[in-house]
DNA sequence: CTGAAAGCGCTTACAG
DNA sequence: CTGAAAGCGCTTACAG
């Protein structure tokens, strides 16, 4: 079925028969009604290829992340870079933003700037969510559309959010704990001085999770800087003296730091130590069993759906079927370890000739 | 830059740049090397919605499952349906046959005659390997490209595997009734009278896991009928008469008359079950701990890939990077299952419109 | 309101 | 060996 096709059997022109498809006004109504009537007896679907050749659409994506901690950005870029890979056939431009993370400010810069330097959709991973916020609505409500990916802003106008439940991915590590250590333990909670949401939501989830688990009881919790600085040498002292914990939560970025200390003073019987995230040190210390386990975010296809779902939405105005797209919380132990490090088949495609 | 273009810099018509783009013979050697050395140093690109409008490119893909369990192959179902979105602007058609798991002659029968029915390339879970194994070389040897999914046929000539690793999905369940299991405990493991490879590859690799593990002891081996029946009468008998195991691994699919027989003989402390994929009844088995957890292995991805493998294979005779293509094994525990239930970011966009 | 025409970037018989 | 031409299915100024 063409629009030549169809316009012959209608004794029309196919420029016309084009023109209800694409909802020009200029057509005399019965002529209209003519045509979406063939169009749906004859069940026509517009070959989108020769659509896209002489539409010329592109769109101009944008994605921007900050740059710690650069493995996990690096998986989210596999991701975009696959996602780019999709779609360049169809007239798609993808660019990638790293920002300092210590400057959020170049982020403001970044969605001021670029709608007008042709843009037509940004995917962001705020690094200061309250530095965005207005910007990111005042984008939306312009009609400008924006996808979060890895930090939720709640109160943002947006697209749709794509990243995980923080509170969930507490609540998951609290179940861990209460799978591995089935007596009684005594927990100890590492965490951020900062007030950042997401790791204050993780902690949140873990705490109602232990709260129905009579043996698991959070002895005590220490604060440490974003960077993770200064965590081995804390945990040494605080471990000397005090050595009788059965589990170590780190809810921030510093499970290595962690096993280390833990490691360097030979606790016996060793605590089960649960973090996030995956990276090749993480890796080893799975695989010797400092590390119990560590909870992973698809990184891969947040970088992936942040990509697609804008297209979707710029080429046919389809919204996510929710703003809050949640991604899945990975398990990951010694024996899938390695699945979660080179995602296997989700790397394969973007690997062309 | 397009075909036109070069033409033009070179004093030469379009038609002969596209004939050394599409290596056909007769150029003239001096002719097709300026043209080659134009194309690198202007960084041609062809643009990939022309040439497919004008080739007409179709590629017919069949996917081959069998019926049971339904529950699993609904959901590679629904990869496999979001592949087929993803390509059908590319002129690309995937039909999707499911056979009678009684009768695997159907599979053999599709093999046979679907090559000549138009299809270009075929993905196939086989219902029985044995039966397969000489027809699938047959086609691979005439150029026709299989991809099988699910269950392995190593000495298959084939363009790839893409499933699990079953040997390793028995070493992660080792790998987790370690870390549940802390002290010395008994296992009873469940699998088939039948010599299923992937089954028994099961359990090769939790052997090897539990060597590693002293406290672990297999106490006993039960043995029954592929479809799971008789499961439950078995182990109320067996557990009323031998009570004291600590854990039971489900190597078949019968998690859940296994956790249904544990719950009516209210055993405490209740047994940690432990098997494979997941489905409402295993969710909700999950929640209440009767389940500890169960292992899943991307059905979704499985369907995604073999069609997306597949087509870039048929289309730009690109070969996978490794002809044994593992999907990740999959942790799956009370408060993650959510996620493996309805893989809310991989089916989204399968939702057009 | 509608038809005829040009054109998107490419490929491939058809002549020569 | 190579140019000129037709054509893939569609859209959109341009006339009328």
């Amino acid at each position: 079925m063409t629009t030549s096709e169809i316009a012959e059997r209608l004794g029309i022109s196919r420029g016309t028969v084009s023109r209800v498809l694409n909802n020009h006004p200029n057509v005399k109504p019965e002529t209209r009604q003519k045509v979406l009537d063939a169009l749906k007896e004859l069940n026509y679907t517009p070959n989108e290829t020769a659509r896209s050749l002489v539409m010329k659409k592109e769109f101009r994506i944008a994605v921007i992340v900050f740059s710690k901690p650069s493995f996990f950005w690096a998986q989210v870029e596999n991701g975009v870079n696959t996602a780019k890979n999709d779609l360049a056939s169809q007239g798609v431009i993808v660019d990638y933003f790293v920002t300092d993370i210590l400057k959020p400010e170049e982020q403001l810069e970044l969605i001021r700037t670029l709608p007008q330097k042709g843009y037509h959709g940004i995917a962001i991973a705020p690094n200061d969510p309250q530095m965005l916020a207005s910007e990111i609505d005042r984008l939306s409500n312009s009609g400008f559309p924006v996808v979060i990916i890895n930090v939720e802003i709640p109160t943002a106008n947006q697209l749709c959010y794509i990243g995980c439940d923080y509170i969930q991915s507490g609540i998951l590590a609290g179940e861990l704990f209460s799978r591995f250590l089935p007596g009684p333990s005594d927990i100890l909670v590492l965490t951020l001085k900062d007030s950042v949401h997401s790791i204050e939501q993780r902690i949140t989830g873990f705490r109602k999770e232990l709260s129905q688990h009579e043996n698991l009881n959070i002895k005590r919790i220490e604060r440490f800087n974003r960077d993770g600085s200064g965590v081995y040498e804390s945990l040494i002292k605080l471990l000397s003296d005090m050595p009788d914990f059965q589990g170590i939560y780190v809810s921030l970025a510093a499970l290595v730091p962690t096993a280390d200390a833990v490691q360097a003073l030979n606790l016996t019987p060793a605590p089960v130590i649960i973090g996030y995230d995956l990276n090749e040190d993480i890796f080893m210390r799975l695989k010797n069993s400092s590390i119990s386990a560590t909870i992973c975010h698809e990184p891969f296809n947040q970088g992936y759906f942040a990509v697609k779902i804008l297209h979707r939405f710029l080429d046919k105005k389809i919204y996510p079927s929710s703003s809050l797209m949640y991604n899945k919380l990975e398990v990951v132990v010694a024996s899938n370890a390695k699945y979660y490090m080179n995602e296997t088949l989700q790397t394969e495609l973007f690997r062309e000739i």
